[in-house]
RNA sequence: GGCGGCAUAGCCAAGUGGUAAGGCAGCGGACUGCAAAUCCGUUAUUCUCCGGUUCAAAUCCGGAUGCCGCCUCCA
């Protein structure tokens, strides 16, 4: 069994080999901390996380690098807007982004470095491609010619020739070919600098990733990610510029994940349909987003939906109630989770270029193999057998960053959190159920009703269970 | 104008040559005072359409139609 990953560059699925066996280096694209992060930042951490996972799942040792983009055109925008500094415009939004990814589960990858924390390796880098004669200098600016690097265009497929002819480029006439890129801008009023062998200035957008990368995980390394729409120009010039500056391959395998769109529209500024975290968070539970955003492969665009998202609570609803429920029959887990055959029938599928959805298919067998035995008669075997399949559904979603909270806690928490929505005091509650429960003790069925009825209509749903009464938000 | 992707049940979605996973909703059953919740069962002779290759195709090839993304800052 061997992981294959849809390469990007090759536009093939590949075997995976890392350059240093037993050891994987990777490089993901971190966001521009000028604004909060929203469902598409999410959508990036939770499938490069699962890669993450899995990799170290598979006897990986992983250094995972991702970069906070933390000087940039929007980002000083922004601060002038509100009169402040960059940095500290920056760090409030670092401080944002790990609550919110935190909040998801998502890892914290090896090293996150900041771009300006290393203007002395981009200077370095720019400095190589002038050397070079990959990169000119113009007014202080410093541009990379694509024209001088004979391969540009062959990780997006394109060539120059036909993109020039879409012309919706604007022309710069200092610069020698339209798609040059800045290395290095000239200092402007207002702006943060640094000094370099060009006079004061800020680095380009592209060149921080080539030269971090560079710094962490040397000239060539093994995986790098981000969102599709990175591919072009990002990903292209980071490949130029790494390319051009070391003179040999700069990345061997390109994973990138597809948008997220919002009620089937592309999310955008002009349409002001941007879903924050932070919002979606409010709203629904951690481990029900990434349900969502892993239920399909990550390479396809996804659709957030109201709908969509209420499916996924109930999913993990039936998930977390099939492990209280082992709990509660057979006490506990066991510790084998490989016997019951789940385990390896969901890495086929992780290895398949990490196909979640798929192997969120395998996890629901097992939670109907368990709900199966646990509805037998309930043999030392079958008991045995459900058990060492929860081992699995753990142990799978241990993977996927879900599932791992105490099912009784899970579904307290949402009592609560629920409770708190509509407003009112839980005990409130307790008590009319209190009322309800002597009322059919008494056999008095309308008196019952009636307070059922009351409840229905405060949006709280009563489960008579053997054991009592309880209740829930509906 | 250039490049690329997608089209599978009511909805979402796996499946890249061997005879259609899974989820949600619906329906039937168990349970219940009746319900709800939960659990079980069940729902595509067929994979947008038309040709072709093959013993065999949702899967490969050619064509048509529809939808979408990128080519400009963007996860």
């Amino acid at each position: 069994m061997a992981l294959t990953l849809y390469n990007t560059l090759t536009r093939q699925k590949e075997t995976f080999k890392p350059l240093k066996p037993g050891h994987v280096s990777m490089y993901v694209c971190g966001p521009t901390v000028y604004d909060s992060s929203h469902i598409g930042h999410a959508r990036s951490a939770v499938v490069f996380d699962i890669v993450f996972r899995y990799l170290q799942e598979a006897g990986y040792k992983v250094t995972y690098v991702r970069n906070f983009t933390d000087v940039d055109d929007k980002i000083i925008n922004r601060a002038n807007e509100r009169d402040m500094d960059c940095q500290a415009l920056s760090e409030i939004y670092i401080d944002e982004f790990h609550r919110d990814m935190d909040a998801l589960a998502v890892l914290r990858p090896t090293l996150e470095p900041r771009a300006t924390e290393f203007i002395k390796e981009i200077i370095e880098v720019t400095a190589k491609l002038v050397e070079k004669g990959h990169a000119y200098v113009v007014d202080g600016d410093v541009y990379f010619d694509v024209r001088s690097f004979a391969s540009y265009g062959k990780l997006s497929g394109r060539k120059l020739e036909d993109m020039e002819a879409g012309a919706r480029v604007k022309v710069d006439s200092r610069k020698k070919d339209p798609f040059d890129f800045a290395l290095w801008k000239a200092k402007k009023p207002g702006e943060p600098a640094w000094e370099s062998p060009w006079g004061e200035g800020r680095p380009g957008w592209h060149i921080e990733c080539s030269a971090m990368s560079w710094s962490r995980l040397g000239e060539t390394f093994d995986i790098h990610g981000g969102g599709q729409d990175l591919i072009f120009p990002h990903h292209e010039n980071e490949v130029a510029q790494s390319e051009a500056a070391f003179g040999q391959q700069f990345v061997r395998y390109w994973m990138h994940n597809g948008f997220v769109n919002i009620d089937s529209e592309k999310m955008s500024k002009s349409l002001n349909n941007f879903l924050t975290v932070k919002e979606i968070l409010d709203q629904f539970h951690p481990e029900a987003v990434r349900l969502f955003l892993l239920s399909k492969h990550y390479r396809s665009p996804v659709d957030f939906t109201e709908q969509a998202m209420k499916e996924a609570a109930s999913g993990l609803d039936r998930v977390y109630s099939c492990l209280q429920r082992i709990l509660e029959t057979v006490g506990g887990l066991d510790d084998d989770f490989q016997i019951s055959g789940h385990w390896s029938r969901f890495c086929a599928c992780m290895d398949d270029d990490f196909n979640t959805a798929g192997a969120l298919g395998i996890l629901f067998e097992a939670v109907r193999d368990v709900n199966r035995l646990l509805d037998g008669d309930l043999t030392g075997d079958d008991q045995v057998r459900a058990t060492e399949a929860g081992a699995a559904i753990v142990k799978m979603g241990g993977v996927l960053g879900m599932f791992q909270e105490d099912p009784d806690a899970y579904f307290e928490g949402k009592k609560e959190q629920a409770a708190q929505d509509g407003g009112f005091d839980p005990a409130m509650v307790d008590d009319l159920v209190a009322k309800r429960s002597q009322a059919r003790k008494d056999k008095d069925w309308g008196t019952a009703d009636a307070i059922r009825d009351q409840l229905t209509e405060m949006g709280v749903a009563i489960e008579d269970t053997p054991d009592g009464t309880i209740w829930k938000m509906a």
